[in-house]
DNA sequence: ATGCCCCCGTCCCGGGGA
């Protein structure tokens, strides 16, 4: 099953670049975020005229994930638990065949320090004890989405000038390795020990021109999951095309 | 030191993104 994930700032704005890449890839399973639109907006009969189905967990202008699939969904968790006045559309979790897939949109967190940067490291702890729990059920989990974490400095193409950023703040990857700690694996470094791998590219200052990136979207895997990784690779072409998403896929694939 | 670019909706500006 190859997994893919990708955020495309705007599901409208990116729609014939995604059935695009569902139709022309292997893809199997998709997990998409920045939706930046409601559900009852989200263009679901565009995918099921490709034959694919939809679960989306979306809100009006930001935020949003789906998991868009050839094989039938079962949703199994709408939003992250514990906090009930987080309105923000940024989880959805389903079970495709024996695969529990989340798709993820986790904060941004800047400015930082401040209110935003404190609903990041607390949106973290709740992502935490979600995969705990999900560790603990002893199934293949697949977390994958933009996680806004640069984990290590291999990861930025300036890492001193992010230093003080949400996304690379120490407080920000601590959190990320207390995750990967509880038994996840982070399946493009597994796979792709050396070298930047990166996933992101901002519209400014010619980055990607540049390749001034950063890796910011992941699969982490849980060990069943994990067993079966067979590879693990970042798809740079739809980054290039004309009116992309700043965003380029990543994909998965794990043995049956 | 700041903005650059791109998306959205409150729609020609401001908020958010990273």
């Amino acid at each position: 099953m190859r997994i893919a994930s990708w955020n495309v700032n705007s599901i409208k704005a990116r729609l014939e670049h995604v059935l695009s890449y569902c139709q022309n890839t292997s893809t199997d399973v998709l997990l998409l975020q920045e939706l930046k639109t409601t559900d009852e907006n989200f263009p679901t009969s565009s995918f099921n005229n490709i034959g694919w189905h939809v679960a989306k967990h979306g809100q009006k202008a930001y935020n949003g994930v789906a998991i868009v699939s050839k094989k039938n969904i079962e949703v199994t968790q709408v939003g992250l638990p514990d906090n009930e006045k987080d309105e923000q559309a940024r989880y959805i979790e389903a079970q495709i065949e024996d695969i529990r897939l989340a798709s993820i949109y986790l904060p941004n967190g800047n400015p930082s320090p401040g209110p935003k940067f404190e609903y990041k490291l607390e949106w973290m702890n709740r992502l935490y004890n979600r995969a705990k729990k999900l560790f603990y059920d002893e199934i293949p989990v697949v977390l994958g989405g933009d996680f806004n974490v640069i984990p290590q400095p291999i990861d930025c193409y300036d890492p001193t000038a992010w230093q003080e950023d949400a996304l690379y703040r120490k407080e920000t990857r601590e959190k990320f390795y207390a995750i990967c700690n509880v038994g996840y694996l982070d399946a493009l470094r597994q796979i792709n020990p050396h070298g930047a791998h990166y996933t992101f590219w901002d519209y400014q200052r010619g980055a990607w021109q540049k390749d001034n990136g950063i890796r910011i979207d992941h699969f982490l895997l849980s060990p069943e999951a994990a067993n079966k990784l067979v590879d693990c690779q970042v798809d740079k072409e739809p980054r290039g095309l004309e009116r992309a998403s700043d965003h380029t896929p990543i994909w998965c694939d794990l043995s049956e």
